[in-house]
This record gives structure tokens, sequence and C-alpha cells, in this order.
DNA sequence: AAGTTTCAATAGCTTTTGACTATGGGCGTT
DNA sequence: AACGCCCATAGTCAAAAGCTATTGAAACTT
């Protein structure tokens, strides 16, 4: 079954004659007439019962119509989605994002970014960072902001936005919320650790709590900040994370003494594949900012023009 | 856009590989590569990004699969129906009815043929005489069973059923339901008629009565034999109508005099149109019976077997 | 009744295109 | 460095889709 047979029979099909048929398809009448032939070669039987002016669908023609009709419509569809799409320009950009990276740093910068590119459509992956690795490699995401991701893969541009602080939270109602700061790891040991298991530096973290005598006796596995938040709220055992990730309305951040370990924050692409202009473009925002305080997420320059986006992609 | 490109593009997109999409199609790499880049030239963008082991759709091509798949899909979909129906032998047989003929008397046939042809689908449509018509000459169906058609469309096989004489009809309640027979015609002056518009006889009905003094002062006019059966069994007015049509539980057939008008009933079908097997069956039954007690529907003469039905076809 | 028109099928030819083989270049693995 | 994998390109060939012209048959017109 080819395309042009389809397309031949609808047309028949609506006109009920072949010469006026053939004229609204283009070609000369022979040409639908082996068509048809054809198709009814493939299904077995007549499509049609010729009769001049009577001529109508048989059976199986009438059968066939609505399958064919369908077929035929959504290779239109196809057609014409693929036009909308190069015309708009609505390639929605993909955005990978660990789990650790909390959303909100990124926001003045998207949106900026959906400023001076209206009608663009952010798409989020999370994932751990063996995700985001897959996301990249894979073409799901153009872009990733993420720990340091493992797995060595030599086609990675990474450019790192900021190295932070680990920092102990608790619950506004944890008895060590109004401690003296930095607070005492050893105070730790009778506490209940909500494990963060995406943690990009677990092992490094756990290491100096066992080291400074403070490792909880209990814990919790927590696998999303959202959940960890709403722990640590309920009370329900206290964690370490990075500064930038721990401000909420029901916890409290408190440095701890001889903690020193930074974590640093990455933004990804792939080397080597074209990327779109929104891409290049938040990769140029981020790499751009000035990430000193990330306690107070930093604001995106502003961009004046699409013009410039443009040009930003180039480099 | 063609039907193979859309085969090779949804085996790419399933093997991420050209050259096992290439196996998977059973053609030569090269032509794959070939029937995908006039798909990107046809779309406008590329549909795959290119990179040895990691390649995948791009986000057009992502976009784009849905729809074609589904393209395909119908396609495949509409050739497996072909083939059930040819095997299967699932063609509906599409049986026209005229509105003034009653559908019990044919149930004994119909059972019968559904009985020698298992798996047989009927098709019923009703009608005005001219919709009957209508539907034998665009092949909408393959039968009919009617009075006289007009419009003398001299492509019509006709065989005469039966004939019959019209009665008076009223409801069991009715002053006239308990009277002497046969019933004299003036009595029905002061009556109200329930006229059936669609009669096949109507003309000389009405010619009828009028010539007997007997034409009611009032009517009402009604469209469909269940209408007229429920307004008559509610006692709102009476009705001439075939012996055949009369019977029902809450209605009273009566003889009038001097009324001899008989209506006649025939089968139809299209002449130098081959019949399926259904219907020269069913035809062939019909022909058959014994017509000549219409108030007992006759009862189909059994047939053997399914070789005799086709033998039966022959003819 | 003869002529005209309409409609689909057929014949014969040209052009297009889909498929094949052979080959080459880029990249990754051994 | 050698090899293998993957996709693209070149060149050839055969199939098939297109066209024009014509035929045959039925359905109108005159």
């Amino acid at each position: 079954m080819e395309m042009h047979q389809v397309r031949y029979f609808l047309a028949v099909a609506r006109e009920l004659n072949f010469t006026r048929a053939a004229e609204s398809c283009n070609v000369a009448q022979p040409s639908l007439t082996r068509a048809i032939k054809q198709l009814e070669d493939e299904f077995g039987g007549e499509l049609f019962r010729r009769e001049r002016n009577l001529s109508h669908l048989t059976e199986l023609g009438q059968r066939m119509l609505p399958m064919l009709q369908q077929c035929y419509d959504s290779a239109l569809t196809a057609k014409s989605l693929a036009q909308t799409i190069k015309k708009g320009g609505i390639a929605p950009l993909p955005i990978a994002l660990s789990t650790t990276v909390n959303i909100t740093l990124l926001i003045s910068f998207l949106t900026e970014l959906v400023r001076v590119m209206p009608g663009l459509e952010l798409r989020f992956y999370r994932g751990s960072n063996a995700d985001i690795a897959e996301f990249l490699k894979k073409g799901e995401a153009e872009v990733a902001v993420a720990g340091p991701l493992e797995g060595g893969w030599d086609r990675l541009d990474s450019w790192q936005l900021f190295s932070e602080p680990y920092r102990l939270v608790v619950g506004k109602e944890h008895r060590l919320a109004t401690a003296q700061q930095p607070v005492d790891p050893a105070e730790l040991s009778k506490e209940r650790m909500l494990c963060r298991n995406y943690c990009d530096n677990k092992v490094e973290l756990t290491d100096f709590l066992v080291q400074a005598g403070g490792f909880p006796e209990h814990k919790h596995d927590v696998w999303t900040e959202q959940d960890l938040t709403s722990l640590l709220a309920a009370n329900l055992g206290i964690t370490l994370m990075p500064l930038s990730s721990g401000a909420s309305e029901k916890t409290q951040v408190l440095s701890l003494k001889g903690l020193t370990i930074e974590r640093k924050v990455y933004a990804y692409g792939v080397a080597g594949r074209q990327r779109s202009m929104a891409a290049n473009t938040l990769i140029k925002m981020l790499r751009a900012a000035d990430w000193r305080t990330v306690e107070s997420p930093p604001v995106a320059p502003a961009v004046e023009s699409h013009k410039k986006a443009a040009k930003a992609m180039q480099s």
C-alpha cells in the first residue's frame, strides 16, 4: 500500500467518479485507475462498484474508508505539525536537573530566558547523577545542572557554577534550632539522621561525622528534597545539606563545627552536538551570573534582545 | 511522504541504528538513508541525530513519531481488516424495508438464513418507497422488500411475493370493534382517520372512501406504523391498512364492505449487479415461500446446507 | 435510430524513483 | 596501528508512476 494509492482512493471515494477524482489529484485518469486496481489486488476485493453515474463504494470499500482516511490524515497532520515546529520554532528546551539542585536557583534565569524568547517551552527532567548523564547522552536533555558527573564521558562540556558549604539543617521546633553556632558534631550522635541518598558528597560527609564522633544512631532514608523538607519540618530527624538547598520556612540552617566539605554545581552540555539557541543562551546566562552568594539566588543579568541572544549562541 | 519512508522511519526510531533497521526492513542500508533524508527534507529538519551508538530522535523526530506511527498502524489495520473480511466472508447483508412492510413477515426467513450461514450479519434500512429505490441504486442495500416502486428504474429485478386486501383497523375500545362485519363505509364519515401517508395505495383508498360516502371528516397524519398502532390503541382514530400489518393486541381488524383494493408486496434486487450468496439465498427463500396466508406469517422451508445455499445462488 | 457525450479501461511510451553494489570517511575499540 | 562499525555517497538498473491517445460501453440527445 502506497500513500498515493491511499490519496487516490480517498479522492474517488469522495467524488465517486474516476475522472473528476483524477482532476482533483492533478493526475491523469489512467494513473488513478491503476492505483485503485493495485489497492484492490492488495485487499483481495473490489473497492468500488463502477456504474457510471451510480458508482459507489462496495462493502469492502466502506470498511476500508475510515482506516485509510485516518492513515492519510495522520500523514497530513505530521507534515503540518512539522511546518508549525519549523516556523514557530517551538523547540522545547529540555533541561535535566539533579535531585540535589534547588530549582529556585534557576528561576530568575528561566524567567529572563522566557522573556527574551516568548513562546519558548521548557521541559524539566529530574534524576540522579547517573540519570542526568543518560539524559544528556540520549539527547533527551540539551542542558543539565548537577553536581560532578561520574562516568568520565569525555563529550561533556561542563562549567562550574558555584561551590557551597554544607550545613546542618533541622526543623524549627528542633532542640538544636536555637543552639549556639557552630554546633559541635558530637551533639548529633543521639539524633536521627535523614540520609539524602542522592547526595553528591555522601561518602565524604559520612566520614566526617564518624571521625567527629557525631554519627547519629538512627536514620531514615530519603530520596527527594521535598520529602526531606517535610520530614525536617515534622521534626523527624536532622540532616546535612548544601547551603542553597536548606532554606525553608519550617527549617533552621546551622553551621557545623569543622565541616568544610563543599559541593560544586556545574552546568553541562554535550560537546560536538549542536545546541538550540535557547540552550546556548541559558548556558551563557548561567556562566555569566554572580554566584558568590548562593543564599540569595543570583539575579540574571538582563538580555536586551532576541538578537543579542542569537549572538550569544555563536560562542 | 511515501509509505515506505514512514516504515523505514519507524524502523530506525525503533532500532536507533540505520544498518540494523535496514536489515529489519529487508533492504540495503543506503535505501534507508535516502528515505530518511527525503523525509527530513520534506519536514524541513533532521529527524535523527546520528551519533554511532548514541543515535537518537531529535525533538522533531520525537514529535513526528506518534503521527507516523498512527499513519502506519492504520494502514496495517486496513490491510488485516481486508484479510479478515475476505476470509471470514463477513459481508453484511443490507436489506431495505419499506415502512409499510411488517418485519415479522420476514422473521422466519431471516432466522433460517442466519442458521444456514452462521456469522452472517444483517443490516436493515427503513424508508419510504423513494428511499428504498435510492438504497438499491446506491448499493447501500442488496435486497429490498416493499410495495410497487415507482420511478421506472429498469434495472430493478422484482418478484411479487404476495397480494393482500386492506382492512379497517380500530382500537379494541372503539365502538366499531365489536360491530357487525363487513362494516359499511358510511359508518366512517364521523370518525377521525389516521392517514398512513406512506401508504402504497393512498390514492386508491381515498377514492374508494369518497365514492362510498365514508371519508372521515377529521384526520391525523402519521408517518410510521409504530406510531399508528399506538394511536389506534389510544382510540385516537381509525385507519385502513394491509391485513398483514394490522395485527396487534390492542387493535381490532375488520373487513369493510366493498373494499377490494389489494396491496402487492415485492422483493427487489438490482439487475446486473452481483449479489452476495446471502442475498441470493434470501431472495430464493422469499420466492419459494407459501404466502397464501399472510395472516400467519409463512414458514421458511428449511435449507439443508450451506452448499445448497451456494447452489441456489447460481440461478 | 443515429449521433454525442461520459466514463473507465487499455496500450504504448517516457520519466521518476527506489533499490542494489561498491566504496569512502569518521570514529571507537582492540 | 589495525580493525570493525556506522552512516553517507556514487553509479547503475529495473520497477513503477506518470503521460497521451485510443477503445468500448453505456447513457444521454436530437
